[in-house]
DNA sequence: CGGGAATGTGTTTTT
DNA sequence: CACATTCCCG
């Protein structure tokens, strides 16, 4: 069972700790998951029910892994593990209504809250221009993650400091917010703490049953918690003082989300008696990386003091990588990728590669593409937030709960029934006025006189539809999912030879899928309202597989509780990492805690960290000239002292050739400098002798495809000489390109397409994708092409008869025996080659 | 009144 | 470059 032999010192007394408070600060591959789990182990082992422990997470995937791995330490033993909104959303299933809420509430995402804060805005002609959605919403979460109600923001703004118009104009917006929310049977992702935070703290009885229910609470990634999530915390455990947090104030990256660093720096106050351990031992990570990473973090100043060491070998130089642009960038990522993986035997899923935000990971899949290394992308939401996807579920979503007005408004007329915007609004005014529901409005709409005749029949029929729908036996949520489809019609207009409507179709498939998927998994008691919670509280990321045998792409926030034997971490650079938002900030809280992101990236390595930057960078259309990150020089690389040559210095000096090309807006400082010719450039600093072990070196990347362009690929730009035909380097075509009007880029954009039709030159875009094309359209990064066969785990077995986009994009047409065919993504389905590989 | 096309504007990170 | 609003036509 729980032997304790294998754990050092300070792990076994976080495990063998039983009641009372507990701090366990955990440096980044310290063992604390393998702490945390063992300790719950050892609590059911020493009789406690694991009905009565709570364990706490921030995702989905940190909660799953936990609960696996408790089950494999105590099987049979059901501990509840959760993220903290899922464990609210569920408590308020079941006491909502001491704040308002039906049980079948509907979870609203991030758009949802746009289109409401719209529609007050538009309610109290507030121009939208001024008051920005994203700025008051901003600020309205903020405000509920401080449990603070609307009627409280509202007064602290009357009564304390006047003359911030911004924060009257929130007071306002909020109430109004508020109030159609609670109308509409919905809340928002703050809500559900918020919600409970006040219940618990208003109800004494519940808070009281439910500190009994849990005597034993644990909370992992502590420093990640808002005051909302502490007031939970502290009032469940406020009778027992069972409370054990784990984390690491290193690892603090969410307070642009609310997240108070203040929790786990305060926690020993808040709780006197407190035991503290930490883990500084690192088990995961080489000499070097370590090193790096202290001598970064050190120069932040709001943290507690600790070290990280480690026993494990010295390991290889962190190499740090300089390319012209974006495009060479990825190349080059992709070149050493493929470099190291042969040299060293490697794996595809060995790699990581992180960014500081997801735009950054267009030009690297187009890359990785290129050179046929397959990749997954960790996207932030990119399922959940497609359009089918989004219409499907709000028709869910309505069925659930038919008071829910932001479902109601979306598809009212999805696919189109002739009921227009002036319809709906007509009809959404009459339904406030009245007090009732859209739909029941739409139900009655032959009762309103100020619609038109064609409009109250496309309302009833739309009424109809919902009504048939949620009088259909509940049976699982796939074969709702198939009536509903019959019902509506959705999709039936989708054309299986366009490729945008194909991805369409393959994103319904794809819900279809996990619509089946939620009902195996919940053979017992499939509920729609189940599945759309799971719908709205999973994000993409939960979906990384570690063991998928491929490159996995994400942001550094994205990358936190992960670890790859190589780390790859792009664009280190000024106004990147750290990002733009914080240099632009007065305080210096926003610049630790993008170091605090820089030292998480880095830690995730456990054997090889490489770093890149470039000369220069395309940032929506327009070139930006970069300048390395201060972060390449805290981290120490070159291990030289202050006062010794900088490396920005010697950058600053020798910047790369490549650039010079552009002819319109970059010097050429290296023109006449033969030496510095190709591309991109080599610079190795001081000498070998000067160089410790993890020296700072400007590592030469060979060019790799880029340079060679197969004749065939050869294009001519409209304004070119149609006789002589040039090769197209990346920066001469986002130049060229930019140089073109919007008609001339369309005409060239049409022109690649019928080309692309002619079976010529495929359908692409981007210079780079022009540029690294290798011929046939399904030559992707994907191990998927036509004519392969392919394993489906619901579906059987069948084979590809059409492949089309690229990377994440990629679809299939899978046909199976029994002659069916279906559309899939490939990235997000589960299908398989069979047979070779 | 409804639907699609043109125009303009603003972008971190995510439960 | 993607979205939202506005504009314009059927």
């Amino acid at each position: 069972m729980s032997a304790t032999g294998d754990l050092n010192p300070a792990q076994l007394e976080a495990v063998e700790h039983r009641d009372g408070p507990l701090l366990v600060l955990a440096g980044p591959g310290s063992g604390k998951t393998r702490v945390i789990t063992r300790r719950i182990a050892r609590l059911i082992e020493s009789g406690i029910y694991p009905s009565r422990i709570l364990a706490l997470t921030f995702t989905n995937k940190a909660a799953r892994e936990m609960e696996e791995r408790v089950a494999g330490l105590m099987p049979g033993s059901r501990v509840w593990v959760s993220t903290f909104h899922r464990f609210c959303a569920q408590l308020l299933r079941r006491y909502g209504q001491a704040v308002g809420l039906q049980p079948n509430f509907s979870i609203l995402d991030s758009s949802d809250q746009g289109a409401l804060i719209r529609e007050v805005l538009s309610e109290q002609n507030i121009d939208s221009s001024h008051f920005s959605p994203g700025k008051l919403l901003g600020r309205i979460s903020k405000s509920k993650s401080r449990l603070q109600s609307a009627e409280e923001f509202a007064r602290e703004v009357l009564d304390g400091r006047q003359g911030n118009y911004f924060d009257q104009v929130v007071a306002r917006v909020y109430q109004n917010y508020q109030d159609l929310l609670l109308r509409a049977n919905s809340v928002d992702f703050d809500d559900l703490l918020c919600h409970v935070g006040r219940m618990l703290a208003e109800n004494d009885e519940i808070r009281h049953d439910l500190g009994e229910r849990y005597r034993y609470i644990l909370v992992d990634e502590y420093q990640d918690t808002n005051f909302a999530q502490y007031q939970i915390v502290k009032m469940l455990a406020g009778s027992h003082r069972n409370l054990c947090v784990t984390g690491d104030p290193d690892q603090s990256i969410y307070g642009w989300r609310g997240a108070e660093l203040g929790n786990i720096l305060q926690f020993e106050q808040d709780f006197p008696e407190t035991r503290v351990v930490r883990l500084e031992r690192n088990y995961r990570s080489t000499k070097v990386i370590c090193r790096a990473a202290d001598a970064l973090i050190v120069n932040n100043v709001r943290r507690k003091a600790k070290t990280l060491f480690t026993d494990n070998d010295e390991g290889a130089r962190i190499e740090s990588l300089f390319f012209d642009d974006q495009h060479l960038e990825g190349e080059g990522v992709s070149t050493v990728i493929r470099q190291i993986a042969q040299k060293e035997g490697r794996p595809w899923s060995d790699f990581a590669i992180f960014y500081r935000v997801n735009a950054l990971s267009r030009p690297l899949e187009l890359a990785l593409g290129r050179h046929r290394i397959p990749y997954q992308v960790a996207a932030g939401l990119a399922f959940y937030e497609r359009a089918e996807v989004k219409d499907l579920l709000a028709y869910f979503r309505l069925i659930s709960n038919p008071a829910d007005r932001l479902a109601f408004q979306r598809v009212v007329n999805t696919p189109v029934r002739g009921i227009g915007k002036t319809t709906v609004a007509r009809l959404m005014d009459w339904a406030d006025q009245q007090g009732i529901a859209p739909l029941d409005a739409a139900r009655q709409a032959d009762q309103f006189p100020g619609l038109t005749r064609r409009a109250t029949l496309a309302l009833g029929r739309f009424a109809e539809i919902i009504n048939r729908l949620s009088m259909t036996p509940f049976a699982g949520v796939t074969p709702l999912f198939d009536e509903l489809l019959k019902q509506t019609g959705y999709g039936t207009g989708l054309d299986k030879h366009d490729e945008a409507d194909l991805q369409k179709l393959a994103n319904i498939e794809e819900l279809r899928n996990a619509a089946a998927q939620y009902d195996q998994e919940h053979a017992a008691d499939p509920t729609l309202q189940g599945f759309l919670e799971n719908s709205s509280l999973v994000a993409d990321l939960d979906s990384v597989d570690e063991a998928s045998g491929k490159v996995t792409l994400m942001t550094l926030h994205a990358a936190k509780g992960l670890e790859f034997p190589v780390v790859l971490i792009v664009a280190v650079e000024e106004g990147l990492l750290p990002h733009d938002r914080s240099l632009r900030s007065e305080s210096p809280n926003e610049i630790e805690e993008e170091r605090r992101l820089m030292f998480v990236g880095v830690t995730r390595a456990r054997e090889r960290l490489l770093l890149t930057r470039t000369w220069s960078r395309d940032m929506r259309g327009q070139r930006m000239l970069s300048a390395p990150s201060r972060f390449l020089e805290e981290l120490n690389l070159s291990g030289r002292r202050d006062g010794e040559r900088k490396s920005h210095d010697s950058l600053a000096r020798h910047p790369p050739t490549g650039a010079g090309n552009d002819r319109n807006e970059l010097p050429d400082p290296n023109v006449d400098d033969p030496a510095m010719a190709g591309n991109p450039v080599a610079i190795d600093e001081g000498g070998p002798e000067a160089i410790p072990s993890e020296a700072f070196v400007m590592k030469a990347v060979k060019p790799g495809r880029t340079a060679r362009i197969p004749p065939e690929k050869q294009v001519s730009l409209p304004n070119e000489p149609v006789e002589a035909p040039v090769t197209v380097r990346p920066e001469d075509r986002a130049a060229a390109s930019a140089a073109l009007s919007r008609r001339e880029r369309e005409a060239l954009e049409a022109k690649q397409r019928r080309q692309s039709k002619l079976g010529g030159i495929p359908n692409l875009t981007t210079g780079a994708a022009l540029l690294g094309a290798g011929g046939t359209a399904e030559s992707t990064s994907s191990n998927f092409r036509v004519g392969m066969t392919v394993r489906h785990p619901q579906l059987g077995v069948g084979s590809i008869v059409a492949a089309s986009g690229e990377g994440k994009r990629q679809t299939v047409t899978v046909q199976f025996p029994d002659g069916s065919e279906r559309s899939f993504l490939t990235q997000k389905s589960p299908l398989q080659p069979v047979g070779l590989r």
